[in-house]
Parts: C-alpha cells; structure tokens; sequence
DNA sequence: TTCTAAAATTGAGTCAATTCTGTTTTTGTG
DNA sequence: CACAAAAACAGAATTGACTCAATTTTAGAA
C-alpha cells in the first residue's frame, strides 16, 4: 500500500527540486523567484510551502545532496589513507574541496552557510550542522585511522584535533566562496600549509 | 566651512544607529521595521537608504563599532601577555569572547554573520572581513610577541599558526551564537582545549 | 460503489524591504 | 540678495517571500 498519495509525493519533491536548482543554476539563488520553480516544477506556489518551511530549505535539499555524496567520497581515504599523515590530510580535505563546486556554485554556498547561521532551527539548519558534524567526525575517523597505522602519535587527543582541523578548513572554505576570483589550489595550499604545524606536532 | 550639510549627515548617522540599536535589541532583528527606526530616528524611509545600502549595513555599523572595542581591548594582552602559551591565548581568546555579548545578542550576531557571507561586497561585507583580518593580525602579533620573549619556538611559522587558532576559534563561536543554550564557559573551555595541541607543539 | 474525514493543493492576499520619482534644502556664485 | 546646480529627503509604488481560507483529491470504511 505505498499508495497514490506517497508516489505522488516523492514525485512533487522531485519536481520542485530539479526546477529549483535549474533556476538556482541560470540566476542564482535571488534570482530564482518562488513563482517561477513553482511554474517550472508544475505546482502552485502554496504546494512548495507544503513541502519546505522556507526557500532556504530547497536550497539546503540540494546541499544536503552534495555533501552526502562528499562524505560518501571521504570513506575511501579514511579506510586506505596515504602512509603519510600530511598527505592522508591533504587527499581527504582535498576531496572535500573539489566536489565542492561541482553541484553547487559559490553563490549558492553563499546563501546555503548565511541560511545556516542565520536560521539554526530551521530543518534546513539543523541539517546542515549535522553535515559539518558528520564532516568533522570523518576526519577524527581519519586521525584514529593514522593512530591504529601507527603514523599518529597515541597521546594525541583525537576529538579535538578533528574539530581543530576541520574548524580551520571549513572558515577557510567560508572565505574561500566568499571571494569569487579565489582558486582551488590556493585555498588547498594555503590549508596545506596551516595544517603542516599540526602535521609536525602530532606525528610519531 | 564644515557645513551644515556635514552636521545634520553626521547628526542623522548618529540618530539612525541609535534608533536602529535600540530597536534591534528590543525587537530583534527581524523585529525592527524600517518603518519603526526611521519614525524613531525622525527621517524617511528613503533617507535611511540614502545613508545604509540596506538594512543589514545598519547593523554592520553596530557589530563594526563592537569589534572595534574588542580589538583594543586586546592589545593590552599583545603588550603584556601572561607568562604562559596557553594562558595569553586563553586570555586573548577570552578578551574576544566575554565581550561579545555585552552589546549584540546571539540573534544579532547570527544576522551579522550571516549577512557578511551572504554579501561579501556590500559595505558591511567587506568591513567584517577587514575585522575578521584585524582579529587574526592580532593573535599573530601575540604569537611573534611570546617568540620574542622566548616561550614559542622561533621556527614556528607564525601567520598560519595565527590563521589556524582565529579560524578554530571564529568558527567555535559561530557554532556558539546558533545555539542558544550554549554557555560561555563550556565555549572557552572547549577552545583550550582544542589549543591544547597547538600550545604542546609551539613551546619551547 | 458511495460516502466522509483527512490530507493536499491552490492562488489571492499580506507584509516588509527596497526602489523610484518628484520635491525641498543647501551650497556657491554673480 | 537672487538663482541655478547639486545633494538630500520624502513617501508612494513595487516586488517577492510567505500565509491562509476555500476547494479538490485521496484513503478507506460501510
């Protein structure tokens, strides 16, 4: 019995997302008019407000997508790092970084961390400190790993070096969106190079 | 000739951020209608955007005057720093927090955040990223002052150690305004001890 | 098959930020 | 002082996110 009503469900979620990040995509986030996903994705704009709190909300479905898949992408270096904590660092927040904008421009990180601050209980806000959460948890994983691998010092404590770490590259990434003629390998280089004093302290 | 036109401009800045303040902190944020601080400020709506680009640059211009006192407050620190790695950062860092509520709330902070990424060129973008440079030139500073007095090893590389603690610690506090329950002292403690590794790794 | 309660949809209406255009004030010059 | 250009002001009009009351659709019981 997933009836009628259930199918018919997933399909206006399905609808009012790909209209929106078609929209997102050709005029940015401000630019995408509530009335015009809704004229896209077929439904009125009352149905949209059915399904999502807000327009921050749509975006945060979209974002929410990209990030699972990065997180996805962050296993395989967390269950065979590189034998050298540097580089086993750099691969995994590489990763990060250059998923990063596949999906999403910078526009529309933007307004999905402003939304984020700015409404933290929103669903859209809560799951969004979830991700940062899950983030800041893989790499923690990554350093228990590099324990267990005998690259990282036993004494370390492990929890607050993942939250120090992620804390760093995640407002690096915030400045990094900020400034659009801000580059990739810059922004990996200049973590590369805040991340080496850590690399030097907690090393065997 | 420092006109009459200068005074009343400088007359009715002062009479628009004191309007808008008073409003912010009683209403809110969202609370506070254009309509309401211009009444109160006694000039038009049209007028209050002739002197702010938008609402959200009338509150820059309140968290830029409070930033502004937290960075003073802290070269005493810079001069004089407690004879100790981790007890300068801690007060430094504790300079920066104590005061940062005295005058905005965690909601306006989140609106001040979030509008700073969400326009990073307007006006009050671009001057809270000035600050958020101010801030991290200034733990810097701390850090080249304890390598002169010998506590930090001379081969740390500085800016990005700098980088690294301001990074950690803004991104703590923005988790910290989101959340409404949580208490300054749980924030100051989880810091320190994220510092902890820093602090192990730098001394002498 | 028919009927009713619950769930979902609709789109016109509300609200508040921002824009726009005509008016008023200030300045500097003759 | 009188006047023209420039600057600032006022507030009505616009715009777009979000709400809400009325209507339609679905589920499932009789």
């Amino acid at each position: 019995m997933s009836g009628l009503r259930a199918r018919q469900k997933a399909d206006r979620h399905r609808r009012i997302i790909e209209a929106a990040a078609e929209l997102f995509r050709e005029a940015g986030y401000e630019g995408a008019k509530i009335e015009a996903i809704a004229t896209q994705a077929e439904v009125s704009v009352g149905t949209i407000y059915n399904y999502y709190e807000n327009k921050g909300d749509i975006l945060g479905a979209i974002v929410s997508l990209e990030v699972n898949e990065v997180l996805n992408a962050g296993q395989g270096v967390v269950a065979r790092p590189p034998a050298n904590v540097g580089d086993a660092l750099d691969t995994l927040i590489g990763i990060y970084i250059e998923h990063s904008l596949h999906y999403l421009s910078k526009e529309m990180w933007r307004q999905a961390m402003a939304i984020s601050t700015q409404l933290p209980d929103s669903p859209f806000g809560q799951a969004y400190t979830a991700l940062d959460r899950a983030l800041t948890e893989q790499i923690r994983a990554l350093i228990a790993r590099l324990q267990a691998l005998g690259l990282v010092r036993q004494d370390i404590d492990g929890a607050a070096l993942g939250e120090l770490i992620f804390n760093n590259m995640n407002m690096m990434f915030i400045e990094f969106v900020k400034r659009d003629a801000a580059k990739i390998p810059e922004l990996r280089a200049a973590i590369r190079r805040q991340n080496r004093i850590l690399v030097a302290a907690i090393g065997v």
